[in-house]
RNA sequence: GGGCGCUUAGCUCAGUUGGUUUAGAGCACUUGGUUUACACCCAAGGGGUCGGGGGUUCGAAUCCCUCAGCGCCCACCA
């Protein structure tokens, strides 16, 4: 007998079985003969922390990579880290900023050397936090997105693409973040409904003495308008159209133009156009071949266009010009208006669109296997289903990706210039540069020749990941890119859906010509308990570390695991942490009382030993086919609810009460065999879910493998529906019998005789009844024979127990009337539909079948329930 | 403004193509229980007119229409 700690210690189990897989290198892939299961890991920031968010992901990750090893696939998930530009070069910004030094002040070079101290400082973290949730990533395959190796795939996914003639360099409105000073893509802008004011200005019209008054938010972008645009069906101005008028302040001449964009009933109906600063008004200003008039520096302060003003900031410039406008009265009117701003999601500065040289990606052709092979052939399954529709409308409203961006902390654009801004080629580096050129006939100084000073989009490497990682863009026929792609899940959030998701499979197809994975699992958002999502702001987001500490890294798991149907936000709560504390627990306790058994090698195996034991046998068989199915179609919180019940109910709380030696007994050898075998089989399929636990357990009582995380998963056996059938009425025979003790107030020690009215069928699992209801005996009998019975009927089984005393008439009565009036509720709902000649008609002949069947039993009850009363009175 | 989705027990959610008794689970709750695995436990129990209204059908939580409320994504009206 081994002698088992009465408390499950999760802290020093931990370590010692993490320090033993990786010691044992069980999460060490090599290409080989099995099939391949692969995950690429969506690579956290270098610099981030664990936050709930990956705890999730990661888990859902680990569970689907240790049970296909258990399958027998050759499993491997890659772990690395992302660079994260822009978050990363903020912080960095920042933290020089503390140091009193300025970016701006220093070389690109002293600025990278401060980052990568930074990122060697803090990076990395993550990944031991990922360890310490149990985490079955192979170690040795860490790739970090600004690895030499990662860094030229991306130069060269770069150069390929360009050749190919999908990269140009254009002009084009975008987001600048004046803090960050940078661009920043759509997606990374956020709009927020704001108080603002609308200023209606007063414009005069050349050689007029008539007036144009615009309504603007923006007094100060007056500096940039080349056009006032009305609507050419509105009355009021269609004879000015043509016609020009003055801007005040810089007494410009700009033509009074008009397009059918101009909303007749907004302000005034006359729009001022500054196709430097707006969006619309950009487009605009293409069709109608305006002027643009870029009156913003870097940090969105006036330049010379803005002549008095020059130097100040654009919201400084905004009251100021507000009084100018007063003095000269000019300013019509001030309303107080709400609409709403957009803001840079990483520095909350108001985002200002600008004109901009950029590079961009063509998107519309390389896209197309991506709608095909997800919309139509489903070549990929998403999960849920629902994000197709979002992936669709996206895919199929393109627009060519911006891929530049005005940072240091990233992939520097392979393009250098040796012309001014105007000419410049393609190349790795100035050497690969000076060489092209020279085979060009082009001569060009090494001195003259400068490279690009933006970096690539974060994204632009990271939609490479599932091909980098295994080195197909510059080995692109290597052993491991053959083997490994197309990976086989991938898990992530749906709010990176167009970032990351849609553009690996653009990738996918266009760098290999393959789909980069098989299925797409779509976690929700993690919330609290009041679905705000978890921020650091307000501070509801739990320690991801304490958690494990101080539950374990198995309960947290299990508490993360037992709420989380794909694409549903997850409502966190560390209550959920507890119940997977208590299921640890119970589970500990388990094979303590197993452990506790002693065997008496003479003894035989009992009647209930065996019937219980082969009923879990076929139990487990069931649900295992349920188990596998869920796994198919991950709905993995099912397949967790599924063990847990099994465990929980089946196991612990029927086939171990089944099995228990009376006090002082020992238990048969092939009982005490099978017990254990039974709980090695528990432990398995719930290992993906509880690694450490299941470890420790199975270190103690499995002697034919070495490790539980190289074990093979359950083998599917067949299973008679009629035994698990059986022994549910088994379960409602003793639960009655629970109710009648209870009722009466009669001990649970004290042994009773049970009863049942001549039936046809045998009654199953005797012995399971008298030992776990503790019946004396249980026989046939007519009720005739007793003066008052406590009955109740199961499937066809009338029971009655005989009553002596504490016997109240009244409250018996009562239950039974009760029950009656059930039975007569539903028999006349039966008896309708049987009635309806429609029904009888339509319906198909098993539905009928039922039906008639549910007539027969609920009529034989009712009388049942009636003579019952009948012989009361 | 455009699109997608949701509304089932106190809470979080299942409920597969309409049909196996008058809707299930986990948690929470109520009641009773502990000398012999576990109170991080055992046993029993209560709790829902399936968001409202209308329709199709022999039959609707399930399909259709409509109203109400909620959520997400996209766009960004000066």
């Amino acid at each position: 007998m081994i002698s088992i700690p009465p408390k499950f210690d999760h802290i020093e189990i931990e370590n010692k079985w993490y320090s033993f897989w990786i010691e044992n290198k069980f999460f060490k892939s090599i290409p080989d003969s099995k099939d391949p299961y692969t995950i690429v890991i969506p690579p956290p920031n270098v610099t981030g922390l664990l936050h709930m968010g990956h705890m999730l992901n990661n888990t859902l990750q680990d569970i689907l990579i240790r049970r296909a090893r258990m399958m027998g696939k050759n499993a491997c998930w890659v772990p690395g880290t992302d660079h994260a530009s822009i978050a990363t070069e903020a912080k960095v910004v920042e933290n020089l900023k503390n140091k009193g030094i300025n970016k701006s002040e220093i070389s690109r070079e002293e600025f990278l050397k401060h980052a990568w101290e930074w990122t060697e400082k803090y990076g990395g973290g993550i990944l031991e936090q990922l360890k310490m949730l149990g985490c079955s990533c192979d170690w040795d395959r860490t790739k970090f997105t600004l690895d030499e190796d990662m860094y030229e795939s991306v130069i060269l996914a770069f150069e390929i693409l360009y050749e190919k003639g999908l990269i140009y360099r254009g002009y084009r409105m975008i987001n600048w973040d004046p803090e960050a000073k940078t661009t920043v893509s759509d997606e990374e802008v956020n709009y927020v409904e704001e108080e603002s004011n609308l200023y209606h200005i007063s414009y005069q019209v050349e050689n007029s003495d008539q007036k144009l008054i615009i309504a603007t938010t923006r007094p100060e972008t007056i500096f940039g308008d080349t056009a006032i645009c009305v609507n050419p069906k509105d009355k009021r101005y269609k004879s000015l159209i043509g016609q020009n008028v003055i801007v005040p302040i810089c007494g410009r001449i700009i033509p009074i133009i008009s397009d059918t964009y101009v909303d007749i009933e907004f302000g005034t109906g006359c729009l001022k156009v500054t196709p430097a600063h707006d969006i619309n008004d950009y487009n605009l200003g293409i069709k109608h071949h305006l002027d643009s008039i870029d009156i913003f520096d870097d940090s969105a302060n006036l330049n010379h266009h803005g002549l008095h003003y020059e130097g100040k900031n654009r919201f400084v410039v905004r009251n100021e010009i507000e009084d100018e406008l007063k003095l000269n009265s000019l300013l019509v009117k001030k309303e107080s208006y709400s609409h709403n701003v957009g803001r840079s999601e990483r520095t909350n500065a108001i985002i200002e669109p600008k004109i901009s040289k950029q590079w961009f990606l063509k998107m519309e052709e390389i896209s197309k296997p991506a709608i095909d092979n997800v919309l139509q052939n489903e070549n990929i399954k998403f999960f849920p289903n629902k994000f197709k529709s979002t992936y669709k409308y996206w895919l199929e409203n393109i627009k060519d990706w911006n891929i530049s961006r005005q940072l240091s902390w990233g992939h520097q654009i392979p393009v250098y210039y040796y012309d001014k801004d105007e000419n410049y080629i393609v190349a790795k580096n100035k050497d690969e540069a000076l060489h092209k050129l020279n085979k060009k006939g082009i001569s060009v100084k090494e001195s003259d020749l400068y490279q690009d000073n933006d970096v690539l989009d974060t994204w632009f490497s990271s939609w490479l990941w599932p091909i980098s990682v295994f080195d197909g863009i510059r080995n692109p026929n290597n052993d491991e890119i053959k083997y490994y792609y197309p990976t086989q899940d991938l898990v992530t959030g749906p709010d990176i859906i167009f970032f990351w998701v849609a553009r690996m499979i653009i990738s996918g197809y266009e760098f290999r010509n393959k789909k980069p994975f098989s299925n797409v699992y779509f976690t929700g958002i993690v919330r609290d308990k009041l679905r705000r999502k978890m921020s650091k702001q307000l501070g509801n987001s739990p320690d991801a570390v304490k958690l494990i500490q101080e539950y374990g890294a198995d309960s947290v798991r299990v508490g993360l695991m037992l709420s989380s149907a794909a694409g549903n936000d997850l409502l966190f709560d560390e209550s959920l942490c507890k119940q997977g504390k208590n299921f640890t627990n119970k589970i500990w306790n388990a094979l303590r009382l197993i452990s506790g058994w002693e065997i008496d090698n003479k003894l035989n195996q009992s009647e209930v030993n065996k019937i219980g034991i082969n009923w879990y046998e076929n139990k487990f068989s069931f649900t295992l086919d349920h188990i596998n199915e869920n796994f198919e179609i991950y709905r993995i919180s099912d397949v967790l609810m599924s063990i847990y019940k099994l465990i929980w109910d089946d196991y612990c709380s029927w086939l171990l009460e089944i099995l228990k030696p009376e006090y002082g007994e020992k238990i048969d050898p092939k009982s005490k065999y099978q017990i254990n075998e039974l709980l090695i089989k528990n432990l398995k399929i719930l290992h993906p879910f509880m690694p450490f636990l299941t470890e420790e357990i199975f270190s103690k009582i499995s002697n034919d493998e070495k490790s539980i995380v190289i074990s093979s998963w359950p083998k599917k056996t067949k299973y008679e529906l009629k035994t698990i059938n059986d022994f549910e009425i088994t379960k409602e025979i003793i639960s009655q019998i629970r109710n009648y003790r209870k009722d009466k107030s009669i001990s649970f020690k004290t042994s009773i005789n049970l009863f049942y009215v001549r039936n046809n069928r045998k009654l199953p699992n005797v012995e399971i009844i008298k030992k776990i209801a503790l019946v004396n005996e249980i026989k046939e009998s007519s009720k005739d024979k007793f003066n008052q019975v406590y009955s109740f009927i199961i499937k066809g089984f009338e029971f009655f127990i005989p009553l002596e005393e504490n016997f109240d008439k009244e409250i018996e009565l009562e239950k039974l009337n009760k029950d009656l009036n059930y039975n007569l509720g539903f028999l006349k709902s039966v008896e309708s539909k049987l009635k309806n000649e429609k029904f009888i008609k339509n319906a198909p002949s098993n539905v009928i079948e039922i039906e008639k069947k549910k007539l027969i039993d609920t009529k034989q009850k009712i009388q049942s329930i009636k003579k019952s009363i009948s012989d009361l009175n």
